[in-house]
DNA sequence: AAGTACCTCAACCGCTTCCAC
DNA sequence: CGTGGAAGCGGTTGAGGTACT
């Protein structure tokens, strides 16, 4: 570039800040605010570059900045959002108000991605690693082939939504919300993430033949709606033949109309989606379905789903 | 107790993006 | 539209801490 680096400047200094440092850029920008970076330093009675002051407020002495442990929230969050952007690591923090991009980056770095790479998922794509794995049982391939597909369908669902909320959030501006007779059907609540915590929290928990998995028992039906079309659906199933859950209990089955719980809306399931083998009792046998209304049916096992640690769904 | 390996995370480096002119 | 300066971003480093032998 041609451009001399701003911290090769003769007497500034490097490496880690001191306290009396922090406290001269805490009061200054506190008094001030940041205005220019560059021009800060000598302002501030400090002698660092810009660079070196803006990431030390950026990533430590902000005051809104969360330290310490991640939640299970956080993590997961963290998790989808690196399936759905890459190590776009700043457009993840700004799902997590409280934390640096730096932060979050340096756990994904020794955290999170040692755990997806344990679980035999590439951290970059987040699919499954056979070669990896060195499964060589037909049933874990293909179990782990069908996640991959549905992984797949689901992240080009989440671009999409992406996509959607922000023109429908422009189209929104634009449009006063009182002339809502023409405004979209579509549910208020497109937020991929809330809709899947809102669904899954709600969640109680059996051991079934050795393995920890989790049932809605409030729905026997979770939906998850992508679009005004409804064109993808996440479902989960239950024993349509006994009327009960993974628990036991008997439950309603509201004959193909299921209820979005954060949504309040309830929609009509197509009968594309219940197709045999998804209410086939409970255990290792039981799917999560996955409907792209093409005439395409994604679906994985539903321990690939409920295996992470805490009995979360993996994304 | 000493040496070594491993882990964590603050900070740096270099590149890209943004924006004013 | 092109240019240059500043901010922002993501990859990487290395000091300090901890666990293990």
């Amino acid at each position: 570039m041609g451009r001399s680096p701003c911290c090769d400047k003769e007497g500034l200094k490097k490496g880690p800040w001191t306290p009396e440092e922090d406290q001269k850029l805490l009061a200054y920008v506190q008094e001030h605010g940041h205005g220019s970076w560059r021009a800060l330093p000598p302002k501030a009675g400090l002698q660092r570059c810009g660079k070196s002051c803006r990431l030390r407020w950026t990533n430590y002495l902000r005051p809104d900045i969360k330290r310490g442990k991640f939640s299970l929230q956080e993590e997961q969050t963290i998790i989808q959002l690196h399936a759905l952007l890459g190590n776009r690591w700043s457009a993840i923090a700004s799902h997590l108000p409280k934390r640096t991009d730096n932060e979050i980056k340096n756990y994904w770095n020794t955290h999170l991605k040692k755990r997806l790479v344990k679980m035999g998922l590439d951290p970059t794509t987040h699919k499954p690693k056979n070669h990896a794995l060195g499964c060589s049982q037909p049933k874990q391939i293909a179990n782990l082939s069908h996640m991959a597909q549905w992984e797949s369908a689901r992240l080009e669902a989440e671009a999409r939504i992406v996509r959607e909320s922000k023109q429908l959030a422009t189209s929104q501006l634009m449009n006063s919300a009182s002339a809502s007779g023409l405004v979209s059907s579509r549910p208020p609540c497109l937020d991929i993430l809330k809709v899947w915590q809102g669904t899954w929290t709600r969640s109680s928990r059996k051991d079934v033949a050795g393995a920890s998995l989790f049932a809605n028992l409030e729905s026997p039906t979770s939906i998850l709606n992508f679009s005004d079309n409804m064109n993808a659906v996440g479902l989960i199933g239950y024993q349509e033949d006994q009327n009960k859950d993974i628990m036991g209990n008997s439950v309603e089955l509201h004959d193909h109309h299921i209820t979005d719980p954060n949504c309040s809306t309830s929609y009509t399931v197509p009968d594309s989606m219940r197709f045999p083998g998804f209410l086939d009792g409970f255990g290792h046998d039981d799917n999560v379905v996955f409907d792209d209304n093409k005439g395409n049916n994604y679906w994985t096992n539903i321990l690939n789903v409920f295996n992470s640690p805490m009995g979360s769904p993996v994304f």
